[in-house]
DNA sequence: TTGAAAGCGGTACCAG
DNA sequence: CTGGTACCGCTTTCAA
């Protein structure tokens, strides 16, 4: 592999001038540009990052560090990242740092300190304090896709507004009995995403007047314990609300899974809602709150290339809307049922 | 950030000597070497990658190659790989690449040229004849998850011995009107992998003697992509097939929603098996082949380990086997029903 | 067992 | 506009 020495010696320049032509740096005259470019694609020259980064400080490498691959939410904006680093020439770094592991735990200790990239991007990472004081005080740019706090710049939805608006929206279409399905209640450790989004829920509730009727279903955040939760939850006619509104899709769309298999129909007997216009929404004719994963990856890239170009840019946090898209998973309550926990409560003593 | 000769002053030692100290290289007595250590340690010294890089010609950085981030097999061969490379203090750099994209042509074009790793794990690439051959000549060890061909080292299932077996395994059920719902018709530049597993199923069809009742039913390889297909091919009852292999789990999943709301009932109307055993298998009662993505991304980082230590290791090819896991997605044949292509004819003659 | 010094492959300053 | 040269931070002979 040959080095900028040799594409020099074959254009006939010094190593000084090679560099300049090839960079773009400092002046050189057309005619000695095109010889050493004329060289260079020649000995397929191609120079060597290592040294690169050595004599400029610069890495040209960005890294992606968060806590799960395989979730819908993570891989979008993981792509949209790459797509974005891509066109510029940047090489991105992965970390996936699942929580409680030990590689996360070295992910900190060792692989963030080694500075392989000159800035990282952590998406929906959740840091405990101590690594939260250890990602801000690393010494190069950081922004977080769904942040905890503005301790660094910050790209992410209105959480509460999503939720606020998933619960106006079933309001709206009448539901008196809306529950909540998610993660992110108060005991158990869960991710600040869907606490925010369950209090965005209980907002809505109060706003309407129902907060009697709030109640929250517990689920892992998953489609499978999403299903698992919902099948348990919705089994008794009795005590089933009449509208969920889910922390996002996947969990929306196992609770819907679960409903059909109980028999319980969509929309007519029970409306969901959900946060993201996941890839499956469309099949499943979910009503959602829309976000664009992949445009917060692509924007998270365009913050952190500002900060690398001037460090001292003060941190942002920017907080993008997420847009209602009405498929047909919530209908208006049908009024043959009955509405809500209260009215219910009532009905059944009445029998 | 402090460097090596910050360290070596603070212990009061030459650079050399610091360096042998901290890589374990070379003679250091016991006690400098703690001397070394306890100054690196005070310092939080942290030796700078691109110097290293530049002086051993090792990167300890490995690159990751795949066109799709957000399908199950993917992201879960990526954690594989990543669990592996952090345990072994090994950074991963990613590339997504799409087929078809610009971004993908620039990743063989410019970025597999810059030398940013040692080694490279390809997974599911179906590189051209072109891309391969960069590949091939790229001057360090690639292995590939799912491979083409031999001409690099290859881990991954056996494809045609697990749609064999799935076809099999319906075929012992009694069925004998079975489809292959998937990619990889011949006409359409479709995945290598999907190729081989509907030759697979032919192969079995022919060896029970069913090659007249064997069709193929194209369908995307995603879950929607399968719904959509599935609803379209199982709306029918007169033509639908009593029982279907898909291509893999994502794809046996879409077919099983979309009978569900064609209100064809599983296993009793219809069996369905897939290949992967997917984390949405069990909740859908899947009967699968298993594979472990997760392992195939491990044992390609040890086989690429193995081929940076020894350059001239002969490349090998790893066929993992699949395992039959029945769940209750398959149902022995309801001898009510009409049993094949062939007798359905003859018996809709007889109406 | 340790230290001095020569690279690794570029970039960038300074002089010409 | 071009060339000489110091240096980026570490590893690795080679001598001592």
């Amino acid at each position: 592999m040959p080095g900028i020495a040799d594409v020099a010696r074959l254009a006939g320049v010094s190593k000084a001038t090679a560099s300049r032509a090839l960079t773009g740096t400092g002046y050189v005259s057309e005619a000695t540009r095109n010889k050493v470019r004329a060289a260079a694609a020649s000995l397929n020259y191609v120079a060597s990052t290592s040294a690169v980064s050595l004599s400029t400080g610069r890495t040209h490498n960005i890294g992606v560090v968060m806590p799960y691959l395989n979730r819908w939410f993570f891989a979008e904006v993981l792509e949209g990242i790459q797509v974005e680093l891509l066109e510029r020439g940047l090489d991105l770094t992965l970390y996936d740092a699942k929580p409680g592991t030990r590689g996360r735990q070295r992910i900190f200790d060792d692989y963030l300190a080694r500075k392989r990239f000159d800035g990282l991007i952590a998406v929906g990472l959740e840091p405990d304090d101590n690594e939260l004081e250890r990602l801000v005080s690393i010494g190069f740019p950081v922004v977080s896709v769904v942040g905890s706090g503005d301790a660094t710049t910050v790209v992410e939805i209105d959480d509460d507004y999503a939720a606020r608006r998933a619960t106006e929206h079933l309001v709206e279409l009448g539901h008196r009995d809306i529950a909540f399905i998610g993660g992110g209640d108060a005991t158990t450790q869960s991710a600040q995403v869907d606490r925010r989004r369950v209090s965005g829920y209980f907002n809505a509730m109060k706003a309407a007047g129902m907060s009697a009727n709030a109640r929250h279903i517990v689920s892992e955040v998953t489609l499978p314990g999403a299903y698992a939760a919902a099948v348990d939850a919705l089994g008794d006619a009795r005590t089933r609300p009449t509208a969920i509104v889910a922390t996002c899709d996947e969990v929306a769309i196992g609770a819907i899974i679960a409903a059909r298999r109980l028999g319980v129909q969509v929309p007519s007997d029970l409306s969901v809602i959900g946060i993201d216009d996941h890839e499956f929404a469309e099949m499943f004719s979910l009503t959602t709150l829309q976000q664009s994963p992949r445009e917060q990856g692509r924007i998270a890239v365009e913050r952190l290339l500002e900060h690398l170009e001037d460090p001292d840019l003060p941190t942002t946090v920017e907080r993008l809307p997420a847009r209602l898209v009405v498929r047909s998973s919530t209908a208006a309550l049908d009024p043959r049922r009955t509405t809500g926990a209260i009215d219910r409560r009532e009905a059944d003593h009445a029998r």
